[in-house]
DNA sequence: TAATATTAAACAACCGTTTAATTAATTCAA
DNA sequence: TTGAATTAATTAAACGGTTGTTTAATATTA
């Protein structure tokens, strides 16, 4: 195996440990264990359990930011429409991502690691700053209403995404539908996501189609 | 001062730390030493660490349940109106109890502790349960629509309040109110997040006020 | 006097990291 | 293409420090 894909598999390894037991109870012999390569790798590789926890964020990170900044110059796709495709791909991201989310929703309670704080900083607010332009575009096509709090409504996407990813078996058990794969859960609870938050979306910004 | 103070003294003094650094992160020497007592005496008192969080869970989650049922039964109230105590109620508790509902969120996510995770589970579905009735009851007197998620509309109620919890520090900053005091923050937040749920709300159930 | 509360010290187990030795891979003149 | 020289990768073992818990002695209260 070549020294990227071996740095990639302990990471990913790492990621799941991460988020299964949190980042102080999984240790770096187990990491190293799981991930089938000697405990004095990850030293080697990242300098520390720390600085791979960061090497994780930065490679998960750098890919969210750019899709959303080329939708927003589209002159062909409408306001809400743009909206829908966010609503979208962070639901298919988060759904298709879990373990690095779970990381991520601790790492927000604890505010341990600076540098990650700073990763995530930057990319929320450049994201509240992207979508506050796809509100303002919306309002001069008079699509939209006036005065959106736009960090409240990221917020609730954000929230309800997440907080269905940590609770999804008690969506099964109160739904009855516990039978179904892991796989076709992710589907279901994609399309009922997506509907759920554009209605709910439609409300926040007056939209009506 | 009285044992049963000392014990409830201990619990308060781990629950910020748990909130802050995470349960494994916050060593019983931390939490003795910021509670002012001897080591030993959370052995002595608890059991264990892990047994000192159970203690925490129990303490917090008992006077939760009540409310709710109480409400439930009352035929003065209509149902949107239950709806919006519940609502009222859920944003007070979160802004008010912010480090127990930081440690539940990291609990949600791990679910390493079978204890804490029956005690979650129980409240849980008795929530939906009760929140279903009232649902019923607006079905039956024509106020709401048919076919409403019940999770996914408690789902948007919890992970919206939850992540303006958690990144409320990202909504002062983007609104230019980093001036406020933590105490106007959450009266600011409690009216916000009202406004802002009880329109989503009105989507959600079809209600036309 | 008996039960309870509190203490400092010690316990074994585990933590992340480093070391020093060994193996594997790469480089490059012949 | 070969084979010595150099660099990189991998290992088991050890490092000092910290972890949650217990002990045995002492102080406090009933």
């Amino acid at each position: 195996m070549e020294v990227k894909d071996k740095k990639t598999h302990i990471l990913e390894t790492a990621e799941e440990l991460f988020a299964a037991k949190g980042f102080e109870a999984a240790t770096v012999r187990d990491i190293a264990d799981a991930a089938g390569v000697n405990i004095a790798m990850i030293s080697y590789y990242f300098g520390s359990k720390e600085k791979m926890m960061e090497s994780l964020f930065h490679e998960r990170m750098v890919s969210t930011k750019l899709k959303v900044e080329q939708l927003l110059s589209d002159n062909t796709i409408n306001p809400f429409e743009k909206v829908e495709i966010i609503l979208d791909e962070y639901i298919k991201k988060v759904l298709q991502n879990q373990s690095f989310y779970k990381i991520l929703l601790c790492e927000q309670v604890m505010k341990k690691n600076p540098e990650i704080i700073k990763l995530l900083k930057e990319l929320k607010l450049g994201y509240a700053q992207m979508f506050s332009e796809i509100i303002k575009e919306g309002q001069k096509k008079k699509l939209f209403k006036k005065n959106i709090d736009v960090v409240l409504a990221l917020t609730t996407m954000t929230g309800t995404v997440t907080q269905i990813m940590i609770s999804k078996d008690y969506y099964t058990e109160f739904n009855n539908i516990q039978s179904t794969s892991e796989e076709e859960l992710k589907t279901v609870l994609h399309t009922k996501l997506l509907v759920h938050l554009k209605n709910i979306f439609k409300t926040i910004l007056g939209y009506e189609s």
